[in-house]
DNA sequence: GCGTAACCGAGACGGTACGTCCAGTCTTTGA
DNA sequence: TCAAAGACTGGACGTACCGTCTCGGTTACGC
């Protein structure tokens, strides 16, 4: 946990917590993570600076519960769609299973290239990570909570092709899956090239196949 | 623009300028990237602050230039080594090409497998890759300076392999080196894995030969 | 006006005045006007200069309620002497009126010059004055709250004097007090000669009695 | 003397000098003392930092010695005047002496009143002074340099006075004077009432007759 | 149904660092 | 060969937030 351990939650105010993690978000968004102060959303959330501080220990921590909240929101909404698989938004419900490895893979990356081309998920991700990448706490959160358990869809899928003999045997999925995914978080994270539908069909095509002359 | 006269480039002090970089390395080193402050840097340097923002505009600024100025230290010292090849270090000499691609990769790989963990260049790059993601223009620099010429690198590596038809032509090498670049890339700034040399001979193979049954 | 929102003075932190009102005196008296800082007056209250800033403007200002409230205690102490006058201190009591004005004027300048004399009264008034010399508004509050009143208690025995016959009706008082006061504080402001009870007892002789033969 | 004592005066630019002079007089009397710094003199008078502090060793020095070039300069153009007494102006000529010690007094007290309501005078004098009150040092050498001067011309004048019969024998010049000239300096300095031709006019008859009826 | 214990908004507090300004010294460079 | 120009160390300025600490007020639970 994250939190501090004292005060009695049963008592929390629900409409202070609301007013905090909307505050911490729309301010990041908005302004920046550096500029987003505690003070700030304190007095955009009506509330006093203590009751941040009462349930959570820093800055940081607020925006990643925010962001959690955000996320299963988000997702829960995405539950609600058609028969479970919602194409945009966090794909919780699962990877697509067609048979069909690559197109289903392909489907996956575009809904999240679009998703990481959404402000209002791009701000609040990127500067939470930016976080996790100098403060290792507050990033070993990040990974366990939000990123890891999304690779393990991957993880699933890619066992599912095993045992259709449509991926070697060998292969770790854990590391093959690093094949596309890494690829597209390092230039949403560092700008190194542009972010298209092409550009993840291609990753997943190179992975697949492999860059030597079959 | 109504920028101030900008100071006399010809009159600065070496010296201070070389202190600021030793400063501002040592304190990211030692006590991390958030609480070196530019007092500090002054302070351990023997500067008065101004000296500091006639020269810099930020913290982060002053952090990427000694981190330039390092990697081209390096890069120097590295250059002079026996016959072009540092086995750790900056490799600006360029990557071997002994034929074998697969071996060439992961011999360079493993080098930078040690350098990510020597904290003489964790630290700061890992400070300033966390700035670059939150600040578009200081990462835009870091991009541009640093990383982009090292991927230049396995591009010049891989068109080399396609002459010698070790890589499929249609194959566009700027993505391609993403598929063992990225990964590592990735566990490195976000422990999301570990990082040994298995793990990146594994990278290579796979990027290589693909994950479907060949 | 665009001022701040005034903070709350009912919640305001007695010890912390009290603590900088007397840093703020035993710094004056310590190392000089020009040479107290803000910083310093903090730094030896134990406390943040914010508190500082909030309430006061100016390190001036500062100084000018210290000895605002340092008079007010001292009159309040003299108050407490024996039958209302208080040998030396601020003569609030009122100057004696015992029918001679000579030997009454006389005895309360002698106690002036004892508080001119006295380091603990010298610094900080010296300091102020010469702050409202400069800075005019400072200055009017200073002759207003401190000064003026003093000098209403010559006027007092002054026009007590004149009912009695012993100084002309046609005289202004307002103007006759500063025949002895004025010449005592341009000794005591400009260094311009000895202050001394014989000095003070001829200004007396000289104005009562003129400078021409009788 | 108050300048430094090593370097060869004889070298010394006298424009860089009189630049200096009237840069600080100016910057005095435009935004004030405290706000006049030696970097803003040099750079108003065109002059290097370097050669402010080779010759002078404060701002107050250098405004000291301005001033007394000014005083100097006025002195000599009012020396040109009529014959021997320019009715504003510093009256180092000497006082008048018509045989009637009242009337010459008043004339010459009104002409400093009018002095002392002149800006160009008053700015840089009421700087001075107020910072020779808190700096002992300077304060003597502005005494000694220039007010004292002034008040021995008074000397004099009583002295004739009583050589006919029109001051007492037994009055100290040297304090008589302080009975009309100090409360015309401290009405100046601390605001504590009008200064006005009557008031001099009334101190000087207030001083000469007494205060008590004859 | 009445204390009383907790949370709540508010914001003053002791602090730390900010980025700016200027003092006074030291160094370079052009006339 | 000097003096202008200005970079340097140093240190105070006044501001912004930090995280802690009261302060009343307002629930809401247990006696």
């Amino acid at each position: 946990m994250v939190s501090k351990p004292a005060p009695d939650a049963t008592r929390r105010s629900e409409k202070s917590r609301r007013a905090i993690y909307a505050a911490a978000l729309s301010l990041v968004a908005e302004v920046g993570y550096p500029k987003t102060t505690v003070e700030g959303i304190a007095a955009r959330a009506g509330v006093g600076k203590q009751t941040i501080y009462r349930w959570w220990s820093s800055k940081a921590d607020v925006l990643l519960e925010a962001f959690l909240d955000l996320a299963e929101q988000t997702a829960r909404a995405a539950g609600h769609d058609t028969a479970g698989n919602g194409t945009a938004g966090h794909e919780t419900a699962g990877i697509p299973d067609t048979g069909d490895l690559a197109a289903d893979l392909k489907a996956v990356l575009r809904a999240t290239v679009d998703e990481l081309l959404d402000p209002r998920f791009d701000a609040p991700a990127r500067a939470l990570t930016a976080e996790g990448v100098v403060n290792e706490q507050l990033g070993r959160v990040f990974v366990t909570r939000l990123l890891e358990p999304q690779l393990q869809l991957y993880v699933a899928r890619l066992r599912s092709a095993q045992d259709a003999g449509h991926v070697r045997r060998d292969v770790d999925p854990r590391i093959a899956l690093e094949l596309f995914v890494s690829p597209l978080a390092q230039r949403w994270l560092q700008h190194t090239g542009p972010i298209t539908y092409d550009y993840t069909d291609t990753l997943v095509d190179y992975a697949l196949y492999g860059l030597a002359p079959r």
